[in-house]
DNA sequence: GGCAACATGTAACTTGTTACATGATTCC
DNA sequence: GGAATCATGTAACAAGTTACATGTTGCC
């Protein structure tokens, strides 16, 4: 049922196309909700057929034409009301971590090349979530949506350099082994 | 793909019936992979066929039959071929995370009694990881698998840490909007 | 000429969730 | 008498992945 909402949530910002909400997700909501273009796309015609958001197509010339979906007076209601129900267990998958768990079986080397792969995403992630804070939050005014985001977004922050950390240890007691 | 690794692995430890696979998965492997008792049924079902797990039932008196799974020499092959494979992105989902981003449209009572929830059930991980951690790792000789175990535990804590603490902050941040 | 970005989608398949179903034993 | 634990499963559905399909503009 989240995704929809996580789309929802999505365009309480701006109208977007389905290619504007899957860049999205990957930018900003990227941190705690991941969704394909494919799922994104199946799930706005669903929202459509709900009334949850009204969709236009906008010419262009050149470029495919955009459809451009807008959150509806009935999708702000589905949120508030979203709000109010208890959430699932966050869901977390890992398959790094996962191979820890048999380390008699695996290949170390392949998974310290795998570690370094890892913390790098994780560097690039940190240095992205920097930079959306410096560009569109400090030492801005901000409203009580933006504040919500800039929240999450500091969480994500600590949550990176954590992560960082751990696997730079991890490492550390892989190559003392 | 990687329940079926998931599962492997879990049985490197020792033979285990579906039923004590559904529980090992929420106490200890649960931190990186979750999975309910219906997918590993399935999926189990799924690996005997493929000859990865062997399966013999254990009668019991009283209480209903078990059947007992094993990692053959196949399992453990298909193991160290998967430990040299890149990795998935983790899946990370929080729907928690994803009504912060929309706070304009959300009930801020609501959301700190979901707050207060979470808050506890990170703290009830924690303190199961440090008790797993006293009882079977503490001042205890460790081979290689036990190793990879301890490792991951240690990273489960860690994090745990840092989510309640981050939790704790958003807390306030919501109590002072 | 080739690749990346823009832009939307279908089809087939695998995973994950929810609800249902059975039936004994133990504890309160 | 009722709930929890032990133990295994099916069926239906929702969500997520992978591969395919199309066609333009702009950059190197």
């Amino acid at each position: 049922m989240a995704l929809a909402e996580a789309i929802l949530v999505c365009l309480t910002d701006r109208p977007m196309s389905g290619y504007d909400l899957a860049k999205n997700f990957d930018a900003s909501i990227g941190f705690f909700w991941r969704a394909s273009h494919q799922q994104i796309y199946r799930e706005l015609g669903k929202l459509r057929d709900k009334g949850l958001v009204e969709s236009r197509e906008i010419s262009q010339s050149g470029k495919p034409n955009r459809i451009v979906h807008t959150i509806t007076k009935d999708g702000k209601k589905a949120l508030n009301l979203w709000s109010r129900k208890p959430n699932r267990m966050p869901s977390f998958k890992d398959e790094l971590m996962a191979k820890f768990y048999a380390l008699e079986y695996m290949d170390i080397d392949a998974l310290k090349d795998q570690l370094t792969v890892r913390i790098d995403q994780h560097k690039s992630k940190l240095s992205q979530y920097h930079k959306i804070k410096e560009r569109f939050y400090d030492g801005k005014k901000l409203n009580r949506n933006q504040i919500g985001k800039l929240f999450v977004l500091e969480m994500g922050i600590e949550s990176e350099q954590t992560s960082i950390h751990n696997l730079n240890t991890l490492m550390e007691k892989l190559s003392d082994l």
